[in-house]
DNA sequence: TTGAAAGCGCTAACAT
DNA sequence: ATGTTAGCGCTTTCAA
């Protein structure tokens, strides 16, 4: 009758109870944190327990908690090895932290209302968004439904929304200064050229920094996407035109990865012979030796441990105000902004 | 005494039925596909929901299923960036098809025995592994549990368990045959010390390939992990080694990437010059203009797309014995081994 | 088609 | 410290 291929039905908190010969509330007590059971009751439990392979049912739990310990991790652009990073640090100190993060992929131009709609389908705890999508409507949804929410260098929304952001003014000054130190006194600048916030604020930083130092900035080059293919496309749009200047300022490492590429690559320009770089991240690929990057360094270990613990306390406390995080950056010197003996010809740029 | 500032408990179907005017049942009816509701009474009912905002609490729907539709998602190695795509697709074709990916990242050394737990725990409908770690333990667990498995990449551990992978036999084959093609008689192999089912395949594939092409293998270098560093550590042992050999095969991309710079920045040898080169994933960066690597393509879109596909057939069809799935693959022929003019010194390998 | 009622597995307030 | 009981929100037989 019994038969092995047949997995029976998983073994309640009654069967529990009835084969320790206690009541299940023993059980559900045995297995709650901050109860009060007397220690050869709970012995017996946890014995039956065993034998039986009983687990506590979440769902049921949750259930009667009104909440559950889910956390929607809305992320998008996986590939950007900064994002993977922190979505694989996020994902452990959340689960570190006893909860379970819902992974919620937003494809591009992928509808983020859906995510927030799933999320509340499973009365998530919390929610932490890296996508680059426009939070605006999913903060106040969660708002309204009471979900505590944290965004990761974002735009912040309201103060009941705790924002997790590296200092991006700090960023765009180290960068303006090691450009300005490696020599440089005429840049240009690559990013995406759809508009996003924090290459936003990562460009005007940099932009008044190099005012205060007396760089000019020469022209602004744009790839579609912030990753490998925009940046290819930010250096061609470079090359062909026919500025001079000594220094680039990528808006991120990912990009910084394709423009140095098409530069060494299909130019006869040199890094840093004939053109220092700066970027931003220090994701894995900058310390390369194919790469090489000098770039500001944001910690994703670190912004991940202050966005779980943010959203552990709004959790705890969600009628307090979010007072924002800020994630401090640091400059990773590397061989982009090496300083070279001055080229023969003693041109910055020498034509194609 | 209504605060905006308090938000107010989720509505519940009760509360719509009350708005509605009609019975709790009727609401679960009308959010339930397959049932009989009278076309006016699902009108009403979904105007109301609209108005109230409601939406099915699927913690509660889950308990009455005894079924989530979670799926338990447990990856290790995010770094890598085929595991990153893989898991992206894994996550959106996930969500696509109804089911809500619980990410369960595995440190490395990490116990899978807690995520095993973990899934239990929330009556998962299934689970998608691509961990490193050994599937085993996993695997009979979720079996005794009726929790449906697939396995990506892995060791098959019984015919209950479903495993996608790619075509171990093939790739070892279209590698050997991309060196053979580009002049290689006497190659390398570099990989990770520690044993894994998948890259132990694809070296023993190799192995067989060269074995039947007349092709040598000379020796075989190790990095501690199939990644960047692996490939560098590799590529240390090979350069302090003496053999003359005119062309390696890597275990995979990742690892490929930092045996290259290793060669490229600290020897004098040249890819494809001295050295011939193959790999195995055809992650972006092998197209990259840094690296060019010849490499054998297996699609992480595809492999996905197996893994759900067949992870849902199992949950319609827990009984049915799994075939094992094949995913092609096919040979992306790059730089690494472009044919060259003979070099000046005749030499597959000058002396550094 | 619809309402009534039982039950999914668990927690927590209450009573003992 | 432990048993009792009333839900948590939903689905689903069963009658009507």
């Amino acid at each position: 009758m019994a038969d092995e291929t047949r997995p029976t039905r998983a073994p309640t908190a009654e069967d529990v109870a009835r084969l320790a010969g206690v009541h299940r509330s023993a059980v559900s007590r045995t297995f709650t944190p901050g109860a009060s059971v007397a220690p050869q009751t709970r012995e017996k439990v946890l014995e039956a327990a065993a034998t039986l392979g009983y687990r506590v049912n979440f769902l049921a739990r949750s259930l009667s908690h009104q909440r559950s310990n889910l956390v929607g991790l809305v992320v998008s652009d996986i590939d950007n090895p900064f994002r993977a990073q922190l979505l694989a640090e996020l994902g452990t100190s959340l689960v570190a932290s006893g909860y379970r993060p819902l992974l919620l992929p937003t494809e591009r131009g992928g509808k983020v209302a859906r995510h927030i709609d799933m999320m509340l389908h499973y009365n998530v705890a919390g929610a932490i968004v890296t996508d680059d999508a426009s939070p605006a409507e999913i903060a106040r949804q969660c708002a309204d439904h009471g979900v505590p929410l944290v965004l990761i260098n974002k735009r912040p929304v309201s103060d009941t929304v705790l924002n997790v952001s590296m200092d991006t003014e700090t960023a765009g000054e180290l960068a303006a200064h090691a450009l300005f130190d490696a020599g440089c006194r005429r840049v240009a600048l690559a990013s995406q050229r759809r508009s996003s916030h924090s290459i936003g604020l990562r460009r005007s930083a940099f932009w008044r920094a190099c005012e205060r130092l007396g760089i000019e900035i020469a022209d602004e080059y744009f790839g579609d996407l912030p990753n490998y293919e925009g940046g290819r496309a930010a250096a061609d749009a470079f090359l062909a035109d026919t500025i001079d200047v000594d220094g680039v300022y990528c808006a991120n490492d990912y990009l910084a990865l394709g423009f140095i590429d098409t530069i060494r690559h299909l130019s006869a320009l040199s890094i840093p012979g004939d053109l220092k770089l700066v970027a931003c991240d220090d994701i894995p690929e900058a310390g390369w030796l194919a790469y090489d990057l000098t770039t500001v360094r944001q910690d994703p270990v670190r912004t991940a441990d202050a966005a779980v613990n943010g959203l552990l306390a709004r959790i705890s406390e969600p009628d307090t105000t979010a007072l924002p995080v800020v994630v401090d950056v640091h400059l990773v010197k590397r061989g982009s902004t090496a300083l070279t003996p001055p080229k023969p010809r003693g041109q910055a740029r020498p034509p194609l």
